[in-house]
DNA sequence: CGTGCTCTACTACCATACCAGAATACGAGA
DNA sequence: TCTCGTATTCTGGTATGGTAGTAGAGCACG
């Protein structure tokens, strides 16, 4: 076992309570998935924040568990473009790319689009329902201020589209993408789309989709994911320190430069 | 250094001249990548046969690596789904799933159609002469009976689409996908759709693209991405223990199985 | 006082060691 | 001969040691 002394001395982590309250060894299975979740979640929510520096030995430390993990869990990490691994220098909590952003948009407008059409065409038995149901639970979300609640339940929506069509697997590849967008999501709280809109939206897609028009739900769906990021100018404008400065060069998207 | 003894008896690699020739530590930079492409292209080509289990300790003998590069290039290919990785159990090359080539293909051409018509509809400057370069090469490969060049050069042609609307990411993000499709491809050298008609293809892809033809850049494109998997269903027949068996249960899907 | 060099303190990468669980080989008993 | 319990030997998961290489601080020199 690691030395594990509290010394918060220049903690990149906002170690409010300790951050290594949620234990990772204790709890059931592999906790390489358990850590990788962890980390994305506080790098999307801001909690870690962009451009702060951080090591693999030192997560180690901080979780309690071994280098190996956390390795795993940073190329994971690189993968979805919320970090950059430079070799003997240093990982790197990568700022938001508005550029990114936008290309993980086209990709999963692509793909949503291409599910929601087939929704519609099929009319598959029983996702009428299921839509209904989930919008029915995003209004309590929305009700009682329970905005994490309804980030879940917002995509639950999304999913249960792709599962209509028996495609559950667009969704899935999709999931990696999505980090960029969520991340923006997750600064946008203040003062975004209000959720009574949003769910709106859901509905214009769900009724397109019960009614079997095909153009329609199109429509809806594109209206709906760029609505998500209508506000992606006015927060980068707020939140500088957030972003990537304006020049197209995106590092995430060079895996492997030859030098 | 590990002892390496050569002791080809029970190899599951085809070990036809020695498998460990491509080296890995002398040449440059880190082994990781190099080994993770170098089994991704061994699986797609079919040299590694669908079915046979391998394990860490073998890979990393084989090669005369240390298990820490194969256990990561292991865990990207299991998310390609080309790996099934049972914990304590065992690695196993998963047979082609005809399911999970379709999601493929289903995730593909919704960003690929989503590309093309943007191209069509911005004809970027200088996109179409890349295309042509690119269509005039591929004749050149198609000749001279250069296959594993025709599918280089193939792969260029759908990433100059994206690269000219400025969405090389969305050709990025296929890539892991596309590893799907690409063992089918390897399987249908012998009697497939023959290489002059995706070169046809790809010119009127090429065609429409320049003409601004949005809908016909789109079903041409629709059409080439269906003609590739033409062959799938008597590729399956033709090849049965290359494949799964016929249920719809894909195992590529199921990362972590509930026992 | 300004500038170039060395040397230290990191980093990620690779290799090795250890562990718990699963599958199988095998032998005793019926 | 067949069945069941046990021991061995695999597996992947984790922990830890070692190495090449980079960035930056401190020192020598102009």
């Amino acid at each position: 076992m690691i030395e594990r002394g509290p010394e918060p001395a220049a903690s990149a982590l906002p170690a409010g309570r300790g951050a290594a309250q949620v234990s990772l060894t204790d709890s059931a299975g592999p906790i390489a998935p358990q850590l990788l979740r962890l980390l994305r979640e506080t790098i999307v929510k801001g909690e870690l924040l962009p451009g702060s520096i951080v090591s693999e030995a030192d997560i180690a430390r901080r979780y309690g568990v071994s280098r190996q993990p956390v390795r795993e869990a940073f190329i994971k990490l690189q993968e979805a473009g919320l970090l950059s691994i430079r070799p003997q220098r240093g990982t790197v909590v990568l700022r938001i790319s508005v550029d990114a952003v936008y290309d993980a948009r086209f990709v999963r407008e692509a793909v949503e689009v291409a599910v929601v059409r087939a929704c519609a065409a099929q009319r598959p038995e029983g996702l009428a329902r299921r839509l209904a149901d989930l919008i029915a639970a995003q209004e309590e979300a929305a009700g009682g201020d329970n905005a994490p609640g309804f980030l879940r339940l917002d995509e639950a929506f999304h999913r249960a589209l792709a599962e209509g069509i028996g495609r559950s697997f667009a969704w899935t590849a999709l999931e990696a993408i999505k980090a960029q967008m969520d991340r923006v999501r997750f600064l946008s709280f203040e003062g975004a789309t209000p959720l009574p809109e949003l769910i709106r939206q859901h509905r214009a897609i769900a009724g397109a989709v019960a009614a079997g028009a095909v153009d329609e739900a199109e429509t809806a769906m594109r209206a709906h994911l760029r609505e998500i990021l209508a506000s992606l100018p006015r927060i980068a404008q707020a939140h500088p320190d957030y972003f990537e400065p304006a020049p197209g060069g995106r590092a995430a998207t060079r895996k492997e430069d030859t030098p």
